[in-house]
RNA sequence: GGCGGAGUGGCCGAGUGGUUCAGGCAAGGGCCUGCAAAGCCCUGUACACGGGUUCGAUUCCCGUCUCCGCCUCCA
Protein backbone atom coordinates (compact mmCIF):
# COMPACT_ATOMS: atom_id res chain seq x y z
CA UNK A 1 0.00 0.00 0.00
CA UNK A 2 1.10 3.59 -0.65
CA UNK A 3 1.11 6.20 1.76
CA UNK A 4 -2.14 7.48 2.39
CA UNK A 5 -2.88 11.24 4.35
CA UNK A 6 -6.39 12.76 5.32
CA UNK A 7 -6.29 15.89 3.53
CA UNK A 8 -8.60 18.25 5.92
CA UNK A 9 -9.44 20.17 2.81
CA UNK A 10 -11.04 16.99 1.18
CA UNK A 11 -11.88 15.46 4.08
CA UNK A 12 -11.17 12.11 3.15
CA UNK A 13 -8.14 9.83 3.21
CA UNK A 14 -6.23 10.31 -0.04
CA UNK A 15 -3.29 8.59 -1.41
CA UNK A 16 -0.10 10.41 -1.60
CA UNK A 17 1.31 11.22 -4.58
CA UNK A 18 3.94 13.49 -4.63
CA UNK A 19 4.16 16.99 -7.23
CA UNK A 20 7.74 15.58 -8.34
CA UNK A 21 8.43 12.12 -8.32
CA UNK A 22 11.08 11.25 -5.60
CA UNK A 23 10.79 14.20 -3.87
CA UNK A 24 8.40 15.39 -1.21
CA UNK A 25 7.69 18.74 -0.21
CA UNK A 26 5.98 20.03 3.11
CA UNK A 27 5.69 22.94 4.69
CA UNK A 28 4.90 23.23 8.94
CA UNK A 29 3.52 26.30 10.45
CA UNK A 30 6.21 26.57 13.37
CA UNK A 31 5.90 29.11 16.06
CA UNK A 32 5.03 32.39 16.83
CA UNK A 33 8.03 32.92 19.16
CA UNK A 34 6.19 34.94 21.90
CA UNK A 35 6.93 32.75 24.77
CA UNK A 36 8.23 28.99 26.08
CA UNK A 37 7.16 26.44 24.02
CA UNK A 38 4.76 23.82 25.81
CA UNK A 39 4.15 20.08 25.14
CA UNK A 40 1.41 20.89 23.09
CA UNK A 41 3.86 23.02 20.50
CA UNK A 42 5.91 20.22 20.28
CA UNK A 43 3.57 17.79 19.87
CA UNK A 44 3.07 18.89 16.40
CA UNK A 45 6.39 19.17 15.38
CA UNK A 46 7.16 15.77 16.45
CA UNK A 47 3.95 14.86 14.56
CA UNK A 48 5.22 16.27 11.26
CA UNK A 49 8.73 14.68 12.01
CA UNK A 50 7.25 11.58 12.23
CA UNK A 51 5.59 11.91 8.68
CA UNK A 52 9.29 13.24 7.43
CA UNK A 53 11.19 10.41 8.34
CA UNK A 54 8.70 7.90 7.01
CA UNK A 55 9.09 10.26 3.66
CA UNK A 56 12.57 9.72 3.88
CA UNK A 57 12.17 6.10 4.93
CA UNK A 58 10.03 5.81 1.88
CA UNK A 59 12.68 6.57 -0.36
CA UNK A 60 11.12 10.22 -1.14
CA UNK A 61 14.13 12.95 -0.44
CA UNK A 62 12.22 15.32 1.44
CA UNK A 63 12.09 19.27 2.09
CA UNK A 64 10.81 20.42 4.78
CA UNK A 65 10.36 24.16 5.87
CA UNK A 66 9.38 24.97 9.04
CA UNK A 67 9.02 29.10 9.20
CA UNK A 68 9.42 30.99 13.20
CA UNK A 69 6.95 33.57 12.98
CA UNK A 70 9.24 37.09 14.66
CA UNK A 71 6.84 39.70 14.27
CA UNK A 72 3.18 40.11 15.71
CA UNK A 73 1.48 41.83 18.11
CA UNK A 74 2.00 39.82 21.06
CA UNK A 75 5.65 39.79 20.61
CA UNK A 76 5.38 43.10 20.41
CA UNK A 77 3.81 43.86 23.92
CA UNK A 78 5.49 41.31 26.05
CA UNK A 79 8.81 43.09 24.85
CA UNK A 80 7.62 46.18 25.53
CA UNK A 81 6.13 44.79 29.00
CA UNK A 82 9.47 43.25 29.54
CA UNK A 83 11.27 46.59 28.80
CA UNK A 84 13.57 44.24 25.90
CA UNK A 85 13.94 45.09 21.89
CA UNK A 86 10.68 42.95 20.28
CA UNK A 87 13.80 41.57 18.21
CA UNK A 88 16.02 39.87 21.15
CA UNK A 89 12.80 38.80 22.91
CA UNK A 90 11.89 36.91 19.26
CA UNK A 91 15.12 35.79 19.21
CA UNK A 92 15.45 34.64 22.57
CA UNK A 93 12.24 32.39 21.79
CA UNK A 94 13.42 31.36 18.76
CA UNK A 95 16.37 29.90 20.40
CA UNK A 96 13.90 28.33 23.37
CA UNK A 97 12.10 26.30 20.49
CA UNK A 98 15.11 24.90 18.69
CA UNK A 99 16.22 23.80 21.96
CA UNK A 100 12.97 21.85 22.63
CA UNK A 101 12.99 20.11 19.03
CA UNK A 102 16.30 19.70 18.80
CA UNK A 103 15.78 17.72 22.79
CA UNK A 104 13.22 15.82 21.20
CA UNK A 105 15.22 14.54 18.44
CA UNK A 106 13.58 16.30 16.00
CA UNK A 107 16.01 16.33 12.85
CA UNK A 108 16.12 19.94 11.30
CA UNK A 109 14.11 21.29 8.73
CA UNK A 110 15.81 22.06 5.31
CA UNK A 111 15.58 25.66 6.55
CA UNK A 112 13.73 27.70 9.40
CA UNK A 113 12.57 31.19 7.74
CA UNK A 114 11.40 33.81 9.64
CA UNK A 115 9.11 36.37 8.28
CA UNK A 116 10.87 38.85 8.97
CA UNK A 117 13.84 38.32 6.27
CA UNK A 118 11.12 37.76 3.49
CA UNK A 119 9.15 41.13 3.16
CA UNK A 120 10.42 41.78 -0.25
CA UNK A 121 8.59 38.13 -1.22
CA UNK A 122 5.55 39.42 0.39
CA UNK A 123 5.46 42.82 -1.47
CA UNK A 124 5.58 41.29 -4.72
CA UNK A 125 2.90 39.11 -3.56
CA UNK A 126 0.71 41.73 -2.25
CA UNK A 127 1.15 43.33 -5.56
CA UNK A 128 0.04 40.28 -7.35
CA UNK A 129 -3.02 40.05 -5.54
CA UNK A 130 -3.75 43.78 -5.95
CA UNK A 131 -3.18 43.52 -9.74
CA UNK A 132 -5.76 40.94 -10.18
CA UNK A 133 -8.27 42.16 -7.99
CA UNK A 134 -8.08 40.57 -4.87
CA UNK A 135 -6.47 42.86 -2.55
CA UNK A 136 -6.50 46.20 -1.74
CA UNK A 137 -4.73 49.13 -0.17
CA UNK A 138 -6.68 51.15 2.37
CA UNK A 139 -5.10 53.62 4.93
CA UNK A 140 -1.58 52.09 4.52
CA UNK A 141 -3.49 48.55 5.05
CA UNK A 142 -3.22 45.86 2.44
CA UNK A 143 -6.64 43.76 2.83
CA UNK A 144 -7.70 40.64 0.92
CA UNK A 145 -11.11 40.99 0.12
CA UNK A 146 -12.18 37.12 0.41
CA UNK A 147 -15.45 37.94 -1.37
CA UNK A 148 -13.21 38.57 -4.77
CA UNK A 149 -12.35 34.44 -4.11
CA UNK A 150 -15.40 31.70 -4.30
CA UNK A 151 -13.55 29.07 -2.87
CA UNK A 152 -12.96 31.14 0.60
CA UNK A 153 -14.11 28.46 3.28
CA UNK A 154 -13.60 25.66 1.13
CA UNK A 155 -10.81 24.53 3.59
CA UNK A 156 -12.22 24.96 6.91
CA UNK A 157 -16.44 24.48 5.70
CA UNK A 158 -17.33 27.67 7.03
CA UNK A 159 -19.31 29.74 4.61
CA UNK A 160 -18.89 33.40 4.00
CA UNK A 161 -22.69 34.27 4.71
CA UNK A 162 -22.57 32.04 8.07
CA UNK A 163 -19.36 33.88 9.06
CA UNK A 164 -19.31 35.87 12.69
CA UNK A 165 -17.04 38.97 12.60
CA UNK A 166 -13.77 39.00 11.26
CA UNK A 167 -10.87 40.62 12.67
CA UNK A 168 -11.07 43.47 14.91
CA UNK A 169 -8.81 46.32 13.19
CA UNK A 170 -10.59 47.40 10.33
CA UNK A 171 -9.45 50.46 9.60
CA UNK A 172 -10.57 51.00 5.55
CA UNK A 173 -11.97 47.38 5.12
CA UNK A 174 -14.59 47.42 2.56
CA UNK A 175 -15.87 44.34 4.04
CA UNK A 176 -15.46 43.10 8.01
CA UNK A 177 -14.25 39.53 6.95
CA UNK A 178 -11.55 40.94 4.85
CA UNK A 179 -8.39 39.60 6.12
CA UNK A 180 -5.44 42.11 7.21
CA UNK A 181 -2.02 41.38 4.49
CA UNK A 182 -0.26 44.00 5.78
CA UNK A 183 -0.61 46.11 8.80
CA UNK A 184 0.39 50.25 9.37
CA UNK A 185 2.51 50.38 11.66
CA UNK A 186 1.32 52.77 14.65
CA UNK A 187 4.44 55.15 15.54
CA UNK A 188 7.14 53.59 17.52
CA UNK A 189 6.24 49.73 15.94
CA UNK A 190 8.95 48.29 13.55
CA UNK A 191 8.40 48.97 10.00
CA UNK A 192 9.87 47.87 6.58
CA UNK A 193 8.73 50.33 3.37
CA UNK A 194 6.27 49.21 0.99
CA UNK A 195 4.65 51.11 -2.27
CA UNK A 196 1.51 51.19 0.16
CA UNK A 197 3.15 52.28 3.17
CA UNK A 198 5.59 51.58 6.22
CA UNK A 199 4.02 48.47 7.74
CA UNK A 200 4.83 45.29 9.24
CA UNK A 201 2.74 41.53 7.99
CA UNK A 202 -0.06 40.52 9.07
CA UNK A 203 -0.33 37.15 10.25
CA UNK A 204 -1.22 34.84 7.48
CA UNK A 205 0.80 36.29 4.30
CA UNK A 206 4.43 35.22 5.69
CA UNK A 207 3.68 31.69 5.02
CA UNK A 208 2.01 32.08 1.73
CA UNK A 209 5.41 33.92 0.74
CA UNK A 210 7.95 31.79 2.26
CA UNK A 211 6.37 28.01 0.92
CA UNK A 212 6.37 29.50 -2.21
CA UNK A 213 9.44 30.96 -2.34
CA UNK A 214 11.17 27.40 -0.96
CA UNK A 215 9.10 24.90 -2.05
CA UNK A 216 7.24 26.21 -5.59
CA UNK A 217 4.01 27.29 -6.56
CA UNK A 218 2.67 24.11 -5.76
CA UNK A 219 3.88 21.85 -3.01
CA UNK A 220 3.14 18.33 -1.52
CA UNK A 221 1.98 18.92 2.51
CA UNK A 222 1.31 22.20 4.83
CA UNK A 223 0.86 20.96 7.95
CA UNK A 224 0.29 22.73 11.53
CA UNK A 225 -1.93 22.57 14.48
CA UNK A 226 -6.24 22.55 14.18
CA UNK A 227 -6.69 25.68 15.30
CA UNK A 228 -4.89 26.66 12.42
CA UNK A 229 -7.46 25.80 9.64
CA UNK A 230 -9.63 28.67 10.53
CA UNK A 231 -8.54 31.45 9.77
CA UNK A 232 -4.94 30.81 9.20
CA UNK A 233 -4.76 28.31 6.40
CA UNK A 234 -8.05 29.50 5.38
CA UNK A 235 -6.46 32.61 4.52
CA UNK A 236 -2.95 31.41 3.64
CA UNK A 237 -5.09 29.03 0.88
CA UNK A 238 -7.03 31.62 -0.65
CA UNK A 239 -4.14 34.51 -0.98
CA UNK A 240 -1.98 31.98 -2.48
CA UNK A 241 -4.59 30.21 -4.83
CA UNK A 242 -6.07 33.90 -5.79
CA UNK A 243 -2.43 34.63 -6.81
CA UNK A 244 -2.78 31.51 -8.87
CA UNK A 245 -0.27 29.38 -7.16
CA UNK A 246 -1.11 26.00 -6.75
CA UNK A 247 -0.29 25.68 -3.28
CA UNK A 248 -0.57 22.90 -0.89
CA UNK A 249 -1.56 19.38 -1.97
CA UNK A 250 -2.45 18.17 1.46
CA UNK A 251 -3.20 20.12 4.32
CA UNK A 252 -2.75 17.98 7.40
CA UNK A 253 -3.61 18.85 11.16
CA UNK A 254 -2.53 17.65 14.22
CA UNK A 255 -4.81 17.21 17.26
CA UNK A 256 -4.41 19.38 20.81
CA UNK A 257 -3.18 17.67 23.88
CA UNK A 258 -5.61 18.71 26.34
CA UNK A 259 -4.88 19.33 30.48
CA UNK A 260 -8.12 18.70 32.26
CA UNK A 261 -9.89 18.08 29.14
CA UNK A 262 -9.03 21.72 28.01
CA UNK A 263 -7.26 23.02 25.40
CA UNK A 264 -3.29 24.33 26.48
CA UNK A 265 -3.27 27.64 26.48
CA UNK A 266 -0.94 30.53 27.76
CA UNK A 267 -4.09 32.72 28.15
CA UNK A 268 -6.01 29.57 30.41
CA UNK A 269 -2.56 29.32 32.33
CA UNK A 270 -2.20 25.44 32.19
CA UNK A 271 0.74 25.13 30.29
CA UNK A 272 3.29 22.49 30.65
CA UNK A 273 6.56 23.82 28.96
CA UNK A 274 8.91 21.74 27.65
CA UNK A 275 11.99 22.89 29.99
CA UNK A 276 9.91 22.01 32.93
CA UNK A 277 9.11 18.76 31.35
CA UNK A 278 12.98 18.08 30.50
CA UNK A 279 13.79 18.28 34.49
CA UNK A 280 11.63 15.95 35.24
CA UNK A 281 11.53 13.87 32.52
CA UNK A 282 13.75 12.11 29.64
CA UNK A 283 13.38 13.58 26.24
CA UNK A 284 13.03 10.64 24.13
CA UNK A 285 10.35 9.35 26.99
CA UNK A 286 8.33 12.48 26.35
CA UNK A 287 9.24 11.98 22.55
CA UNK A 288 7.89 8.21 22.94
CA UNK A 289 4.37 9.29 24.81
CA UNK A 290 3.69 12.24 22.15
CA UNK A 291 3.87 10.00 19.22
CA UNK A 292 2.00 6.78 20.37
CA UNK A 293 -1.77 8.17 19.69
CA UNK A 294 -2.73 8.97 16.66
CA UNK A 295 -1.97 13.16 15.02
CA UNK A 296 -5.17 13.25 14.53
CA UNK A 297 -6.17 12.17 18.18
CA UNK A 298 -6.54 14.77 21.35
CA UNK A 299 -4.00 14.01 23.89
CA UNK A 300 -5.58 14.36 27.36
CA UNK A 301 -1.75 14.86 29.35
CA UNK A 302 -1.63 13.45 32.71
CA UNK A 303 1.73 12.32 34.34
CA UNK A 304 0.31 8.80 34.96
CA UNK A 305 -0.39 8.30 31.57
CA UNK A 306 3.45 9.46 30.90
CA UNK A 307 4.56 7.27 33.07
CA UNK A 308 3.02 3.86 31.95
CA UNK A 309 3.96 5.24 28.42
CA UNK A 310 7.98 5.31 29.89
CA UNK A 311 7.22 1.60 31.01
CA UNK A 312 6.50 0.41 27.26
CA UNK A 313 9.52 2.49 25.80
CA UNK A 314 12.13 0.74 28.61
CA UNK A 315 10.85 -2.52 27.74
CA UNK A 316 11.70 -1.79 24.11
CA UNK A 317 15.12 -0.32 25.42
CA UNK A 318 15.83 -3.13 27.82
CA UNK A 319 15.06 -6.16 24.88
CA UNK A 320 17.65 -4.06 22.59
CA UNK A 321 20.23 -4.10 25.32
CA UNK A 322 19.43 -7.70 26.33
CA UNK A 323 20.59 -9.03 22.81
CA UNK A 324 23.17 -6.47 22.32
CA UNK A 325 24.73 -7.33 25.77
CA UNK A 326 24.09 -11.11 24.93
CA UNK A 327 24.17 -12.42 21.27
CA UNK A 328 25.39 -9.54 19.60
CA UNK A 329 25.64 -6.62 17.54
CA UNK A 330 22.24 -5.07 16.82
CA UNK A 331 22.08 -3.03 13.07
CA UNK A 332 19.66 -1.49 11.88
CA UNK A 333 17.39 -3.68 9.70
CA UNK A 334 14.36 -3.70 7.79
CA UNK A 335 10.40 -2.62 9.31
CA UNK A 336 7.88 -5.62 9.56
CA UNK A 337 5.44 -5.21 6.58
CA UNK A 338 2.43 -4.86 8.70
CA UNK A 339 4.29 -1.79 10.35
CA UNK A 340 4.86 0.03 7.02
CA UNK A 341 1.34 -0.49 6.37
CA UNK A 342 0.50 0.97 9.24
CA UNK A 343 2.24 4.05 8.60
CA UNK A 344 1.12 4.13 5.17
CA UNK A 345 -2.54 4.11 6.37
CA UNK A 346 -2.48 7.91 7.62
CA UNK A 347 0.29 7.33 9.70
CA UNK A 348 -1.49 4.92 11.69
CA UNK A 349 1.37 5.24 14.86
CA UNK A 350 -0.63 3.39 17.17
CA UNK A 351 -1.04 0.31 15.25
CA UNK A 352 2.64 1.21 14.24
CA UNK A 353 3.56 0.49 17.77
CA UNK A 354 1.15 -2.34 18.49
CA UNK A 355 3.61 -4.35 15.75
CA UNK A 356 6.86 -3.04 16.98
CA UNK A 357 5.63 -4.20 20.73
CA UNK A 358 4.90 -7.44 19.47
CA UNK A 359 8.43 -7.88 17.81
CA UNK A 360 9.45 -7.21 21.10
CA UNK A 361 7.64 -9.99 22.68
CA UNK A 362 8.63 -12.64 19.81
CA UNK A 363 12.39 -11.12 20.38
CA UNK A 364 12.33 -11.62 24.30
CA UNK A 365 11.09 -14.94 23.57
CA UNK A 366 13.86 -16.09 20.94
CA UNK A 367 16.44 -14.89 23.52
CA UNK A 368 14.61 -16.81 26.27
CA UNK A 369 14.56 -20.12 24.21
CA UNK A 370 18.37 -19.45 23.43
CA UNK A 371 17.60 -18.24 19.30
CA UNK A 372 20.27 -15.62 19.11
CA UNK A 373 20.12 -15.49 15.67
CA UNK A 374 16.46 -15.25 15.65
CA UNK A 375 16.54 -12.54 18.66
CA UNK A 376 19.17 -10.45 16.67
CA UNK A 377 16.96 -10.52 13.40
CA UNK A 378 13.98 -9.15 15.59
CA UNK A 379 16.09 -6.84 17.47
CA UNK A 380 16.76 -5.12 14.09
CA UNK A 381 13.35 -5.08 13.08
CA UNK A 382 12.67 -3.21 16.34
CA UNK A 383 15.66 -0.79 15.43
CA UNK A 384 14.44 0.03 12.32
CA UNK A 385 11.25 0.51 13.63
CA UNK A 386 12.33 3.01 16.38
CA UNK A 387 14.62 4.40 14.09
CA UNK A 388 11.42 5.67 12.17
CA UNK A 389 9.82 6.76 14.77
CA UNK A 390 12.76 8.85 16.15
CA UNK A 391 13.07 6.71 19.61
CA UNK A 392 15.48 4.08 18.59
CA UNK A 393 17.34 3.22 21.88
CA UNK A 394 20.69 2.37 20.36
CA UNK A 395 21.04 5.44 18.02
CA UNK A 396 23.60 7.86 19.13
CA UNK A 397 21.04 10.39 20.10
CA UNK A 398 19.72 8.43 22.67
CA UNK A 399 21.79 5.92 24.18
CA UNK A 400 22.94 7.23 27.20
CA UNK A 401 27.23 6.91 27.14
CA UNK A 402 27.57 9.49 29.93
CA UNK A 403 30.77 11.42 30.69
CA UNK A 404 33.50 11.31 33.37
CA UNK A 405 30.71 10.58 36.16
CA UNK A 406 28.71 7.76 34.29
CA UNK A 407 32.26 6.30 34.01
CA UNK A 408 32.87 6.68 37.55
CA UNK A 409 29.48 5.31 38.68
CA UNK A 410 30.15 2.14 35.97
CA UNK A 411 33.20 1.33 37.85
CA UNK A 412 31.79 1.15 41.17
CA UNK A 413 28.79 -0.61 40.31
CA UNK A 414 31.40 -2.67 38.22
CA UNK A 415 33.41 -3.71 41.39
CA UNK A 416 30.09 -3.96 43.70
CA UNK A 417 28.59 -6.38 41.56
CA UNK A 418 32.07 -8.60 40.92
CA UNK A 419 31.69 -8.77 44.68
CA UNK A 420 27.84 -9.38 44.95
CA UNK A 421 29.05 -12.46 41.69
CA UNK A 422 31.78 -13.75 44.49
CA UNK A 423 29.01 -14.23 47.02
CA UNK A 424 26.97 -15.76 44.99
CA UNK A 425 29.60 -18.48 43.72
CA UNK A 426 29.90 -19.37 47.77
CA UNK A 427 26.41 -19.44 48.15
CA UNK A 428 26.59 -16.54 50.68
CA UNK A 429 23.16 -14.58 49.82
CA UNK A 430 22.87 -12.52 52.65
CA UNK A 431 26.42 -10.80 51.27
CA UNK A 432 24.93 -10.56 47.43
CA UNK A 433 21.20 -9.69 48.56
CA UNK A 434 22.73 -6.73 50.83
CA UNK A 435 25.27 -5.88 48.00
CA UNK A 436 21.79 -5.65 45.59
CA UNK A 437 19.60 -3.75 47.89
CA UNK A 438 22.45 -1.32 48.51
CA UNK A 439 22.30 -0.65 44.75
CA UNK A 440 18.10 -0.42 44.85
CA UNK A 441 18.71 1.85 47.14
CA UNK A 442 21.23 4.07 45.34
CA UNK A 443 18.78 4.26 42.33
CA UNK A 444 20.43 1.26 40.34
CA UNK A 445 18.15 -2.11 39.40
CA UNK A 446 20.16 -5.22 39.30
CA UNK A 447 19.18 -8.27 36.93
CA UNK A 448 20.84 -11.79 36.95
CA UNK A 449 20.91 -12.93 33.20
CA UNK A 450 22.64 -15.81 31.97
CA UNK A 451 25.52 -14.02 30.77
CA UNK A 452 26.13 -12.49 34.62
CA UNK A 453 24.35 -9.30 35.74
CA UNK A 454 23.03 -6.24 34.16
CA UNK A 455 22.56 -2.96 35.94
CA UNK A 456 20.37 0.29 34.57
CA UNK A 457 19.40 3.76 36.80
CA UNK A 458 16.24 4.03 37.98
CA UNK A 459 14.52 7.15 38.88
C1' G B 1 -26.21 30.30 15.04
C1' G B 2 -22.42 27.76 11.51
C1' C B 3 -18.38 24.04 11.06
C1' G B 4 -15.70 19.95 13.25
C1' G B 5 -13.99 16.18 16.89
C1' A B 6 -14.95 12.82 20.99
C1' G B 7 -17.57 9.38 24.72
C1' U B 8 -14.36 1.60 24.34
C1' G B 9 -12.74 -3.19 29.59
C1' G B 10 -8.94 -0.70 36.37
C1' C B 11 -6.09 3.18 33.35
C1' C B 12 -3.97 4.82 28.49
C1' G B 13 -5.25 3.88 23.61
C1' A B 14 -6.61 1.25 18.56
C1' G B 15 -10.18 -1.00 15.53
C1' U B 16 -14.14 -3.67 13.22
C1' G B 17 -21.00 -5.57 10.79
C1' G B 18 -20.59 -11.68 13.09
C1' U B 19 -16.33 -16.19 14.67
C1' U B 20 -9.43 -15.10 17.56
C1' C B 21 -7.95 -10.68 17.91
C1' A B 22 -5.10 -4.31 18.76
C1' G B 23 -0.93 -2.75 21.76
C1' G B 24 0.84 -0.75 26.40
C1' C B 25 0.38 -0.04 31.74
C1' A B 26 -1.77 -2.10 36.15
C1' A B 27 -3.93 -6.89 38.51
C1' G B 28 -4.20 -12.39 39.40
C1' G B 29 -2.13 -17.45 38.30
C1' G B 30 2.02 -20.16 36.27
C1' C B 31 7.21 -21.05 34.13
C1' C B 32 12.12 -19.36 34.97
C1' U B 33 15.41 -17.62 39.33
C1' G B 34 19.31 -19.25 45.37
C1' C B 35 15.62 -15.18 46.18
C1' A B 36 14.43 -11.30 43.14
C1' A B 37 14.08 -8.47 38.75
C1' A B 38 13.41 -8.92 33.75
C1' G B 39 11.31 -12.10 30.26
C1' C B 40 7.71 -15.76 28.51
C1' C B 41 2.72 -18.32 28.95
C1' C B 42 -2.38 -18.03 30.75
C1' U B 43 -6.66 -15.16 32.82
C1' G B 44 -10.55 -11.01 33.31
C1' U B 45 -15.71 -6.88 33.18
C1' A B 46 -15.77 -3.02 27.16
C1' C B 47 -17.71 -0.52 23.52
C1' A B 48 -22.38 6.93 26.69
C1' C B 49 -27.99 6.28 26.34
C1' G B 50 -32.69 5.19 23.48
C1' G B 51 -34.67 3.56 19.03
C1' G B 52 -34.13 1.54 13.93
C1' U B 53 -31.92 -1.40 9.69
C1' U B 54 -30.04 -6.58 9.81
C1' C B 55 -30.16 -13.49 10.56
C1' G B 56 -26.57 -10.60 13.64
C1' A B 57 -24.15 -3.95 15.61
C1' U B 58 -19.53 -1.60 19.72
C1' U B 59 -19.13 -1.06 14.36
C1' C B 60 -24.47 1.42 9.65
C1' C B 61 -28.95 5.00 10.24
C1' C B 62 -32.03 8.33 13.45
C1' G B 63 -32.58 10.66 18.05
C1' U B 64 -30.89 11.97 23.17
C1' C B 65 -27.24 13.20 26.76
C1' U B 66 -22.27 14.68 28.00
C1' C B 67 -17.47 16.71 26.80
C1' C B 68 -14.09 19.41 23.66
C1' G B 69 -12.29 22.51 19.59
C1' C B 70 -12.80 26.35 15.61
C1' C B 71 -15.76 30.67 13.80
C1' U B 72 -10.90 36.61 17.60
C1' C B 73 -4.33 35.73 18.70
C1' C B 74 -3.17 30.41 19.47
C1' A B 75 0.31 24.04 17.88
Amino acid sequence: MALHLYDTATREVREFAPARSGTASMYVCGATVQGIPHIGHVRGALNYDVLRRWLVHSGLDVLMVRNVTDIDDKILTKAADAGRPWWEWAATHERAFEDAYTALGCLPPSIAPRATGHVTQMIELMRRLIDSGHAYAAEGNVYFSVTSFPDYGRLSGQRLDEMQQGETQSEGKRDPRDFTLWKRSKPGEPSWPTPWGPGRPGWHLECSAMATTYLGSEFDIHGGGVDLVFPHHENERAQSRAAGDGFARFWLHNAWVTLSGEKMSKSLGNVVSIPEMLRRHRAVELRYYLIQPHYRSTIEYSDAALSEAAQGYRRIEQFLRRVAGSAGEVRTGKVPMEFAEALDDDLGTPQAFAVLHNTVRDGNAALDAGDSAQAIALAESVRAMTDVLGVDPLSARWAEHGGAEAQALGELVHELLAARQRARAERDFATADTIRDQLTQAGIAVEDTPSGPMWTVRD
